[in-house]
DNA sequence: TGACTATATAACTATAGAGTTATATAGTCA
DNA sequence: TGACTATATAACTCTATAGTTATATAGTCA
């Protein structure tokens, strides 16, 4: 017997939701976002640090990290006049490793496909 | 000592990788493909049943299962006149869950604060 | 064959969003 | 204060895409 929390246990989820979790899906469906969330895994950095890192403008990454910022996925710390940004939920890695791993096994099956 | 297969432990992914990844986020990224992913939890459905239960019409219907079948997300199986589809990769709801679980948690979160 | 049904596709509209350039904001330091 | 630096924002362009309507394709059955 499972632990019968108070969802779980396939229950539908509201139109609400379903939204949500779209919205969480579109955060990180994007490769510039994905660059800044792994460069960040390793620990905080500057906007300008990150900009370099993932080789774009300074405008772009702000936008992007904004972006991050509000979909709760980074943290913000200002220090004079830096700011720092790093990783607010570590969730998303296994997230991204998930799908990884997923890929990895659907191209290893193609690649069966012609040995 | 971990398994050390040939990645994982750490790796940065490359920009072909992110690339492929974020293309997996993007198609989960809206409601009315989820929506269409939740009804075919319980089963296989034709095109017609699901854009019914979805409450949409069946040319915009059709062009989301398109989309989810290139994914690899869905099966496609045709008989006589009618076409049934079915999920083709049941790791879309372990990031669905993880994706749900977190949302929850940052909303409890959000509503402790005025407890 | 022709009438009918189910699905796919084409052409179009409307909107969202990624990137750019220019500028605003806000902090530091002389 | 003013010069300088780092970040944020505004305004714009361009592209991608969700949804719609109309039509094509392909299967069934009389």
């Amino acid at each position: 017997m499972k632990r019968m929390g108070r969802q779980r246990e396939k229950k539908r989820i509201s139109e609400e939701g379903l939204q949500m979790v779209a919205a969480r899906f579109r955060i990180l469906s994007d490769p510039m976002r994905l660059r800044i969330l792994q460069y960040l895994e390793a620990g905080e950095q500057s906007v300008s640090a990150i900009a370099v890192a993932v080789e774009s403008t300074q405008p772009n990454v702000s936008k992007h990290l904004k972006i991050l910022l509000e979909g709760g996925l980074l943290s913000r710390r200002q220090d004079g006049n830096t700011v720092y940004y790093a990783i607010g939920d570590a969730t998303i890695f296994a997230l991204c490793d998930l799908v990884c791993r997923n890929l990895e096994e659907r191209i290893a099956r193609q690649v069966a496909i012609y040995e």
